[in-house]
DNA sequence: CGCGGCTTTGATGTTCATCAAGTAAAGTGG
DNA sequence: CCACTTTACTTGATGAACATCAAAGCCGCG
């Protein structure tokens, strides 16, 4: 279960970044009140149709942003810290239209709502922060979104290669935090041509497979396949 | 061309709800300094990589948001008056990364981009219902195209045929705003595809067309089909 | 009045989902 | 810690869904 940790503002990577606008003084108020959590892999940060009443961000992790419809699931983005993929929604109503879940153990650094509106309402230059980030969230998922929508079933796989190579793990070998499933279920085919395309990407030697473990060895050919050449 | 047009602020259905907490001295500041803009049915509105000088509303019309890539266009969303669509990803960077055109005569209502980030960090309660609307838009289009992802070829037409009854002419007959192509751009599928799909509806005596003009005659076998039963 | 774009239908082939069946891996209770 | 159960992974065969190619009629516009 999601257990609070100790707290340290002080080394905190994001702190730079989102507190830029704040002051000193609403800074320590903030500090003071916020609560981290861990979450192990697996385990839900955020559940759709739960009320808001924290403003969660990613502080450590990667998590997938998913909605279920009749037992459906349908991964909307993958994730890591500076994402803040909480934010996505919560301005839009009451409760969450989203479901949130680590694909890596996690930690999430949580505030009290209604501090954040306070803030919003108070200070400009954290409001207009907090519109560019959601801004860019949304950019990210809506033209990710596009740019599978126009590849075919081989070109969508190796674009969440790419993708994880590339954006997340920033190494041509990393692990893949999902399994076969999820890749289907965010890439919108099936789990059996999900698998088939991997196959085929190391019978072609484009890729070497060790379970979980993917390297990429033909970096260039499976970029081809991406752009659908 | 667009052109302007007389300046009406006070008859604007718009005002109630943009300008809720913009004080009276600012709304005169804006007011003042605002162009409306006409647009004609095709006309385009924004280019995508055009840098963005202007905060742009639609007071009325309906427009398509959309992208192309490699001479593909790919239609995001349809958007009618309060849905904001300029909005989206004007506070991620300083070019469009969508283009919108008119598919029914539109007018804008146009502001210089550095009054509204002026307003945004003085005026909190300005800036937190500039959120809540980004957010409300981003949800919709993530909701959109999820659901219609979800959905087979017939399922995605019905999806559409309903949304523009439901949503937008609030009528069961109404003239399709975009061709045939466009259909088949906003929900993934061909052209040639998306008419087949509408004859068998014809056939299947579920709506009846007349060249734009389609009625919806069996709505419940129509939800049906969009539910995918 | 002819040209180009939109619409329509048919024929054909490709892509992908579905079904089936088996292996490997991971979690569970005694 | 091992038998047991469940979940993930894998491959093959089949058929359905959809794209592509082709051809012709229609409409609007210069």
């Amino acid at each position: 279960m999601a257990k609070k940790i100790a707290c340290d503002c002080e080394n905190c990577d994001l702190q730079a970044l989102f507190y830029d606008s704040v002051m000193a003084n609403e800074l320590e108020a903030i500090c003071y009140q916020k609560a981290e959590k861990g979450f192990k892999k697996g385990e839900r940060i955020i559940q759709a149709g739960d009320q808001i009443q924290e403003f969660i961000y990613l502080k450590k992790g990667l998590v997938k942003l998913y909605k279920t419809t009749d037992d459906v699931e349908q991964i909307i983005s993958i994730a890591k810290p500076l994402d803040f993929v909480s934010m996505l929604s919560i301005f839009s109503g009451n409760n969450y239209n989203y479901s949130v879940s680590a694909i890596e153990d996690s930690i999430t650094c949580n505030l009290e709502f209604d501090l954040i509106n306070d803030l919003i309402k108070t200070n400009g230059t954290f409001a207009k922060s907090v519109l560019k980030r959601m801004s860019l969230i949304s950019d990210k998922i809506i033209l990710d979104n596009l740019a599978i929508r126009r590849k075919h079933l081989k070109g969508r796989v190796a674009f969440v290669l790419l993708y994880f190579a590339d954006t997340i793990y920033f190494s041509d070998e990393f692990e893949l935090p999902i399994s076969r499933r999820e890749v289907a279920e965010f890439i919108g085919m099936t789990t059996e041509n999900v698998i088939r395309t991997l196959s085929e990407f190391r019978k072609d030697e484009i890729i070497k497979i060790n379970g979980k473990i993917i390297e990429i060895v033909d970096k260039q050919k499976l970029k081809n396949i991406s752009s659908y050449g």
